[in-house]
DNA sequence: TGCTACCGACCGACTGGTCGGTCGGTTCAG
DNA sequence: CTGAACCGACCGACCAGTCGGTCGGTAGCA
């Protein structure tokens, strides 16, 4: 029925997204993931076409959740700036908890090899447009001079990418130890227009 | 004999370099290499122990190559922010020209799991230090405030990649074209000691 | 209440193709 | 004649996906 139905598939999503951040994607067998769910191969494919579509639906909610976080925390605050702040604390605070989580969204996607090209593209284009609406309201709202800001909301997306995944990978520094020097390094980046004395307003943020 | 031993193994990383940033590593197949170079399958493995280590041996090499480079366009200048700011200009430029190579050194190693982790952390973190090295000498310098140098030459290597993967992945922006931003956030991000205009000392980073 | 027909969920042995790696054989320069 | 370099048919492990079958539940009917 309906109900066992949800639960089942949540299930097997759940113990894919284990499997996948410990093992990888080729290392990780469907039967590992029916075994994890006390289902047989046979039942694994009764709720999923292909592991494929399994890894990509792990993905989608993974990266649908921290979405809908980051956003809500930009939500929160009174100027974009510190809207986009927020954001980067929410993200870098929600992925240092969960190593796993982590190393899924980040890093096991590249295993699958060219399928997951256009996965990658959508998913860190969808955390790179959030950035940059941010970035861009900040521009109008005259925190900050105009500049390019899609490569800005792309490469603070690729510093705190690599500041996760190198804690993935090494244990050390924590997402939450990085933080304030990432914070100050990508804040103090971007010029603002009435440089006459920075005096930052954007510093004791709200979250 | 020796020469002719170096020839053909070169023949067969070039060839593998070209086939792994072409399809992947999981994708590019000991016979694809073989064709490539008119070697048969057992010719190769002549020369190559295992399809595995002909992926380090390829990734090694580009990684050499680049830091040699970057590390060259470094000396050159007489300030350490300067040297730092040639190497990165220097890699951007140089992985720009090349996409094929940029995506066997930021991407496709990760397809080969496990096995590349330590790789990775090699790798990444062989550049990490070089750029960290610069940051130290204009710390000492007194050309930048002391901050956590590792955190940031982290980041920027993270921003760098993440517009280089970027543009494999879409075409654009060039790095290149990215170049000027990029420069100015990451540059403009480190605090000058002298700088009247920049008040605060510091708020929270350390060592 | 008991019986039948049916169904969704699940089982697990099996298949079929793939691909890294092997090995006995061949070529040819020295 | 030796052996380094190379050939290519072959092996066998591996694994995603299949398929015929099982089983508990339940709808409909008398």
């Amino acid at each position: 029925m309906a109900v066992q139905n949800e639960t089942t598939r949540d299930r097997i999503l759940e113990a894919a997204e284990d499997a996948f951040g410990e093992q990888g994607y080729h290392e990780t067998l469907v039967d590992d993931i029916a075994g994890r769910t006390s289902l047989s191969k046979g039942g694994f494919y009764f709720h999923f076409p292909s592991k494929e579509d399994l890894f990509f639906s792990v993905i989608d909610r993974l990266a649908n959740r921290l979405t809908i976080r980051a956003e809500g925390a930009a939500a929160k605050c009174a100027s974009p700036i510190g809207g986009v702040e927020a954001a980067l604390t929410e993200v870098l605070t929600r992925l240092g908890r969960r190593r796993r989580i982590a190393k899924v969204l980040l890093v096991q996607g590249y295993s699958m090899g060219s399928a997951f090209e256009q996965k990658r593209v959508e998913v860190y284009g969808r955390f790179a447009a959030v950035i940059q609406d941010g970035l861009d309201r900040a521009v109008v709202a005259g925190e900050i001079s105009p500049t390019n800001t899609a490569v800005v909301a792309r490469a603070w997306l690729g510093a705190v990418n690599e500041i996760v995944v190198n804690w993935v990978y090494r244990g050390s520094p924590t997402p939450t130890e990085a933080l304030p020097v990432l914070r100050a390094i990508l804040i103090g980046g971007l010029e603002r227009p009435d440089s006459r004395l920075v005096t930052e307003e954007t510093e004791g943020n709200d979250g």
